[in-house]
DNA sequence: TTTAACTTGTGAATCAATTCACAAGCCTTT
DNA sequence: AAAGGCTTGTGAATTGATTCACAAGTTAAA
């Protein structure tokens, strides 16, 4: 299969979310350019990303809502329950812990791992909090599919080779700092001074 | 001046976090090739990225850290403060508010805001938790540059409207929601679900 | 001085993503 | 059954980002 961009699907994530919308509200179709102006974009652009996959449409008609909605669903790979262990149990991590977002998408917290014996042993938004001494047994035994990382800058390059090693395929990183992973390991990284950056940068730059 | 593409801006950010650890360091100078290894990119990469904006380097010889460190700041618009005030005081308004790397880049939190009576009067991490009442009228007085958007989806864009109503140029959001906004304001969406969805599909469409 | 080893800055070339534009298909009305 | 109004799917064209490749400048050593 020919490689998908990054930002195609992104935008098939937001597709989804929209279709979602109009599923709860049972409209049975929906055309590109609706979906195009919900998202931003173009209907050429909603058409383009949605050919890579095949074609759902119906010409002069649309597409049909709940149909595209398990399409997209299928392609995301949303149909299954994905296994997630955060590592790091400070203020971010506690913010995840009780995202109903992750849920309700079949993304399941098994637990969260920390160093502070303070913290292990308690529960972080009725997840257990467990001693990361325990991470590359519970990794063998559990094997969860997703590592969010929510330690600081400096550990997470020696925790995110840690987790590879033990066979993890998909880490999403909150800390501030650039991961360098195998080729076959997803690292996706959300670097909130990164876009701060970005809006200070916007401001000083306007024409 | 010409656009210049948001990934180039990461990348700078990325550069300036390096040049700040060899800084610490008291190395004189970096070449090109060596901020693009750890930045997991090209050494033209970098000198492209960097050539938008002048040329800073001494052929044979490199960057001279600090002024390359202070060109970045200069450009990125880091050299003066920005205030910022928070909307929602939940637990990602939390997390936020304690995260140190704001402070540390000359981003001031004044404020968080929240509808909850049991909340406002309190103080989250420090932070004064106001009435989004008066939230208006505080930006007119306190003049915030930046508001991060911690509320839920479906208050996300009624929040935004007023916001830029009064005037506000840049917005960092948090809210699971496509936003719509008037050109000459930057809004960068953080969206948890877009990323762990990106993963998915990592995951699933593996060849 | 001359030479060798580096490294920048940048047009040109390539690669990738987006937009255009239109034939082809579907539905409704007459 | 024909016409009119929509909307898809997709090659082609365009626009944008990245990579190539090399002249030109710098330093250090001989």
């Amino acid at each position: 299969m020919k490689r998908i961009a990054d930002s195609t699907v992104r935008r098939l994530s937001a597709y989804l979310r929209f279709l979602e919308d109009f599923e709860a509200r049972a409209q049975p179709t929906i055309s590109s350019d609706e979906l195009a102006k919900l998202g931003g974009t173009t209907s050429a652009q909603v058409r383009k990303d949605l050919s890579f996959f095949g074609s759902f449409g119906k010409r002069g008609l649309g597409y049909s809502v709940p149909e595209l909605a398990g399409r997209l669903r299928e392609i995301l790979g949303l149909g299954r329950e994905w296994k997630v262990v955060i590592i790091g149990a400070g203020k971010i991590g506690a913010a995840l812990a009780q995202y109903r977002g992750f849920r309700q998408r079949g993304f399941t917290i098994l637990a969260a791992y920390d160093s502070n014996r303070e913290k292990v042993g308690k529960t972080l938004e009725g997840i257990p909090v467990r001693d990361i001494e325990q991470l590359d047994r519970d990794i063998q035994r559990e094997k969860p599919d997703i590592v969010v990382l929510t330690v600081p800058g400096e550990e997470a390059q020696r925790v995110l080779d840690r987790v590879v090693r033990a066979g993890i395929k998909a880490i999403l990183n909150f800390a501030p700092a650039q991961l360098h992973a195998p080729a076959d390991v997803a690292v996706k990284t959300v670097n909130m001074a990164m876009e701060l950056e970005g809006l200070s940068f916007a401001l000083t730059n306007r024409e």
